[in-house]
DNA sequence: CACGCATTGCAAACGATTTGCAATTGGGTG
DNA sequence: CACCCAATTGCAAATCGTTTGCAATGCGTG
């Protein structure tokens, strides 16, 4: 990996991540930092592929993107997104910052507009007041550990 | 295909598929009607492979599997939910049924439970206490078509 | 500044989904 | 009820996102 020499990250973060990964004794490498760069610089969720295609030249292997990313969402510095359009996506997290971001995405051209309240049904109408998006609909799921794996 | 003679699916059903079919001169194939009879049976959501396994033994081809339910979905008779799990999930949507159903998945073992309600956070609660599932969080996204695509 | 384990690059492996094409089949027609 | 044609299917190959094995390389510690 021939990555740019660490620019600058916000120090918050730099300092964090490299606590963070310390604390299991794994490494602050170039790729790390230019990752959490990119998506730290992005408040919409990325694709591992357009992080890829936004890291500075020297890039690194898109398989690293993806290992970095993995690593970077169990340290719980970033959050996953799937919207069913194929392909996964990932956003950084404020230190404490809030992880229950919700977006509109458009079902024609995938744009994605995030969303500052939580809330449904009732909130749809509002929420296509303000996006002038049309046929809006929306996807709930909930997640969590049954008791059979508990 | 060799599929068995068709059986039986809900006489409305059958109708309506058959009805929607014909107003684009589609055609009422067997496998269109097996994948759907599977499909009504089951009230959770299935993968593309798990209703090609459920079909029964004459089975036609995993890629007309894929090809009907895209279909199925077109017309409005099949609901896709994408968990993230990997594959995308079809379940059917009875005559004038709510669309609007969400899920309770197990992060551990993909385990899916239908949840009858529709709002959040306040519910979330109630989900877990209703379900014994632990760590709960939910997922929200809303979707719709954007200014510029419409 | 050297050493060892973590990490990366690269290419191959994978699983889900899609697609081209020739063979087959609904269904409307005569 | 046999025919004809467009719609559909089977099959295999192509795509696409994501993962993985392995040898080369780089961080962090001593």
């Amino acid at each position: 990996m021939k990555l740019l020499p660490s620019k600058r990250i916000s120090e918050a973060d730099a300092c964090c991540l490299h606590t963070r990964l310390r604390r299991e004794s794994k490494k602050l490498t170039g790729a790390r930092r230019e990752i959490l760069r990119v998506l730290e610089k992005e408040s919409l969720p990325l694709t591992n592929k357009e992080i890829f295609q936004q890291l500075p030249k020297g890039q690194c292997d898109l398989a690293t993107v993806y290992r970095s990313v993995q690593l970077l969402e169990e340290l719980g510095m970033v959050k996953k997104f799937v919207f069913g359009d194929g392909s996964a996506r990932f956003a950084f997290i404020a230190e404490g910052g809030d992880a229950h971001r919700h977006h509109l995405v458009c079902t024609s051209c995938q744009k994605i507009v995030e969303i500052g309240e939580c809330i449904v049904r009732e909130l749809e109408e509002r929420v296509v007041a303000r996006s002038n998006f049309k046929a809006v609909t929306h996807r709930l799921e909930f997640f969590g550990v049954c008791p059979a794996c508990q």
